[in-house]
DNA sequence: TAGATTGTTAATCGATTAACAATC
DNA sequence: TAGATTGTTAATCGATTAACAATC
């Protein structure tokens, strides 16, 4: 594999839409072989940019064929690292992490909520799916002993720094956090940042100066 | 306000998160004036950006001085739209569709869910919140008579389509779509797609990488 | 061979950042 | 006035797209 310096942003956003889709073509339409415009088309993406994109982690296809469907998958399985199951513990088990946990489509994508906890003496000892909520107080034997790297956070943007720092001091690598809160984190622990307020925004947005501009603005 | 043409998508994205800092500091900090400095400090963005944003909407701040955070605040509620509230219908009274209609911060973005709709007869009639789930066949109804312009879709992949065709036919103008499935829509209707896969896969995909680096790959 | 499609280089496009005059 | 900070132009950086030789 080749040199991983300098891949944009944005290719790893997409190569989890090549990965799925790939999935649904192998398991759905038993295609054997895609072209990058196919497999762009699918995704409103054009060609050049599929080929581009795979063109950072090395060659995978066959000039004048195309891209082999379960073998491209397999590849880009490997690259992203969704070949093994990573556990994860979650915080927060409120309405969003509920959904979360019985979220269809994170096991395909390599994920495994292992475990859920909360500060709420109310909610510790729910059951959300299989999986009975710990106090947050468990959460460095939690980590410890599932060695967790990932951490999920879906408490109210208040707590979510607080629950961050325990995260991080139990050990783990990892940050996916829900609330809308920027996260003060050491340098070597990776956070994203999954703020919902901001994606219906943009929306509205375009809503709004659609209005403008028919109703005069 | 300025012409809105060539406005880079990354600045919408932006303003939200402005807008919501702008609210903290007002309601919790009591500021009342805020350089470009501090705001984007707040938010881990260059005090260059923040200028350049407000920028393409018009001329918000005092030279010497900075912006009026209670002024601010109003005139970036304006360009965003979220100075009325945008009534919403959800579509999938799953996990997910639970926690976006109690999600806190909505409501002040101006998002207001006020119909939540399905087609499995065990979820009809049951309440979330205080709002009753009808059936999907209401959907026509349930739009004329609330005059509602955004759809939310909360169903599994391979019910989106049909959900966005009911939606569209109904006459609601943007799709939030939480379903992991690229909707084929009238080139005037707007969509966002918020795929929670892609984002931790992004995280694993990091994850991932930090081992091989370390333990030699 | 002729047609198709990759992988990659170069050109274009778009977004961020630096620099600085304007001005409080 | 001196110091601070805006608004904007120009320079830089990064990502996408076009073009095309390589090759199946």
């Amino acid at each position: 594999m080749k040199n991983r310096d300098y891949i944009p942003k944005a290719t790893i956003e997409r190569l989890p839409l090549y990965y799925r889709c790939l999935d649904k073509m192998a398991v759905f339409d038993g295609e054997e072989v895609v072209s990058s415009k196919e497999l762009g088309g699918r995704l409103g993406i054009p060609s050049t940019q599929v080929r581009k994109d795979l063109s950072y982690y090395g060659e995978f296809g066959r000039r004048g064929v195309g891209y082999d469907v379960s073998g491209l998958k397999k590849s880009i399985g490997k690259i992203l690292g969704v070949d093994r199951v990573w556990p994860a513990v979650l915080v927060g088990a409120g309405n969003l992490g509920r959904a979360l946990v019985n979220y269809e489509g994170f096991n395909k994508m390599g994920l495994n909520i292992v475990s859920v906890l909360d500060a709420d003496l109310g909610k510790i000892g729910n059951k959300i799916d299989d999986i009975t909520v710990e106090s947050i107080k468990e959460v460095e034997r939690v980590v410890r002993d599932g060695s967790i790297e990932l951490g999920i956070i879906t408490v109210p943007g208040n707590a979510a720094q607080e629950v961050a720092d325990e995260l991080i001091n139990a050990g783990i690598k990892s940050i996916w956090n829900f609330a809308p809160t920027r996260l003060i984190v050491p340098k070597d622990i990776i956070v994203r940042n999954e703020d919902l307020a901001v994606g219906i925004v943009s929306l509205i947005y375009h809503l709004s100066w659609n209005k403008h501009d028919k109703h005069g603005g």
